[in-house]
DNA sequence: AATTAGCACTCTCGTCTTGCGAGTGCTAAT
DNA sequence: ATTAGCACTCGCAAGACGAGAGTGCTAATT
């Protein structure tokens, strides 16, 4: 559908007035917006006609216009230009990030912080999904009497860790019989198949020795089950109480969808490359029916890796949202391919 | 204070009415109270007394009696009979909390996810205050080309670790020497004696070598530091959402509250043994003026350690949350001294 | 043909009024 | 000391009403 420029200027005028005030609004009101040098009854018969496909309606007669969800689909696809950040937040996402340019999640963990900072609003930053990576390495610390930690390190270069508790003395030595078969047996095997009936078999190919390694074993199972799947990092939930343009309603059913891990991940899992935006009941989630989320895949060395994403009002500002989330997804990408490429 | 019974009757039903329907009360719904075989008007009469000595409120002329913070607390003070929580209760807590059982911090988190579901409000756990713990030993895990793990084991057995990174190949020898360098200059150090100053001098101490370490000494410090601070665990935060006897402005107080770490530590160190309420105004913290906040301290080896707290509204039913929390404080105290115990 | 001025119309919102009902305090009787 | 009875108070819901904002339509203008 193609709209005529001066109906497509005055639709974004409607829509950038709604999204910075909240409120229905006129034909008046539009007269003095720049660039639109026309009385206030021909703008009505833009806007009846505006209404009248689908883009604007009004919630009762005597009351301004205010967007649908066609009205920003048309909007965000058609008239919106996004310009990168100002150099201030720029500068300031960047020195954050690098900040925090230790491991790949801390990276992950900032950059949810930044844009739910940045943007008042819940952020998402999804590691990317392990599931082909595999065990590179395993290596024990003992940490007690009978307390060990157990340090899984991937092929993709992630680091997990998990403190495991026997119910015998451990000694050295039997730390470094855990440690030689564990990584003969593991290295280079997949994540995803380090499972119970892999612990099951393992175990008992050591006989009696075996009986002594089920609480190492679930620690192992248990750092690779975390290293394989993708994690999620949400940021600034709290905010939603702060969100007058959001209903209790919306707010909790987004608070329960962030809650619903599995959930989440098969949504951030199964976002389209690049930036993708799904205003209101275009959400695959019906939690997410009344908001709008906002998503941006970030690279790793050039290949698609995890996802950021902001959920929020439908009535958002989508201009800033989109230009502070590009950014922040590119930086990302920068500053981990460069970690994974140092190793 | 001392209250004749049928007044203190009297006021229990009131209280315990509001708490369970959020709704004033009258002279007429307490006449069916059982134990109560006056008249109304009676009841009116002692109603004005518990009135006029500040134990109970009329919002308005017409309206029924609603408790004041004063009908709590002598509620809570000397009318209250705690009761130990029904069985079934008891194990599904005392089940959670030994399947949590490998280091004291998951069991914290463990007892704070509990009582927030339980008793569907906001929950938090704090460690024991590390600050008198000193550093046993440090570890180190080379995890890739630049990074390396850093593990920090604590003379009270807590076990901390962090990743970092340096700009220069890593070998064993020169972990080697990180190792035996550091753990010679810092074991038996109180944790809160590694701190900037210290990192200098001890850099210094080395010489050109000492340029390598700031990456590695950050690391340390990081560990130290959050070692030796008590740990904040909050749990349910979301659920302020859900609670309908909670005006927004109490839930966003509550979360500033919980948002502004080291105001959670000054009040949850702070708090006296045992089981402590504090109900609205009494509260230390501006932020809880509204709401309740009930703890109590768990124990290890019979010293007090750590605290376990609620926050909600001042309507709250104390009697249930008192029982779960003691009871929850006491597994806990039980757990976490046996792994000290065992080390 | 497009634009505009003018106007009658519609509908929300805040204010005000009013009647109902719940709950009270007081008084007099028990 | 307790109770029955009664007048009184006050919040609340429902209805009335005017102001104001914004509209759509028509007829005039460019």
């Amino acid at each position: 559908m193609t709209i005529a420029p001066r109906k497509q200027k005055i639709l974004a005028a409607v829509i950038e007035n709604y999204i910075a005030c909240g409120e229905p609004i006129g034909s008046k009101a539009l007269m003095n917006e720049e660039g639109l040098n026309v009385s206030s009854a021909t703008i009505r018969n833009e806007l009846a006609d505006l209404t009248e496909k689908g883009f604007l309606v009004q919630p009762h007669t005597s009351a301004g216009r205010v967007p649908t969800e066609l009205g920003y689909r048309y909007y965000v696809d058609n008239i919106l230009k996004i310009k990168e950040p100002e150099d201030r937040v720029k500068r300031y996402i960047e020195s954050r990030l690098q900040s925090s340019c230790d491991a790949p999640e801390h990276i992950l963990k900032t950059s949810g912080e930044i844009l739910s900072e940045l943007l008042a609003t819940v952020a998402i930053a999804t590691t990317p999904p392990g599931e082909n990576a595999r065990v590179h390495r395993i290596k024990f610390v003992q940490t007690g009497r009978f307390t060990s930690m157990l340090v899984l390190i991937t092929s993709s270069g992630m680091v997990k860790s998990r403190l495991f508790r026997c119910d015998f003395d451990i000694t050295p030595e039997m730390l470094n019989v855990f440690d030689r078969s564990l990584n003969e047996a593991l290295a280079g095997r997949p994540l995803s198949s380090v499972n119970q009936p892999f612990a099951q078999t393992f175990a008992a190919s050591f006989g009696e020795l075996g009986l002594l390694m089920p609480d190492m074993l679930m620690a192992v199972m248990d750092a690779c089950a975390e290293a394989s799947g993708m994690n999620v990092y949400t940021s600034g939930s709290t905010r939603l109480l702060y969100q007058s343009e959001l209903d209790l309603n919306s707010a909790r059913s987004i608070l329960e969808f962030l809650g619903d891990n599995s959930e989440c991940e098969k949504l951030l899992g199964n976002v389209p490359d690049g930036t993708n935006i799904y205003i209101g009941r275009e959400n695959p989630s019906p939690l997410l029916r009344r908001s709008s989320l906002i998503s941006a895949r970030y690279n790793i060395e050039n290949q698609p890796a995890g996802t950021l994403a902001l959920i929020g009002s439908i009535r958002t500002d989508y201009k800033k949202a989109i230009s502070i989330l590009e950014f922040t997804a590119k930086t990302v990408s920068e500053l981990i391919s460069e970690l994974v490429r140092k190793g």
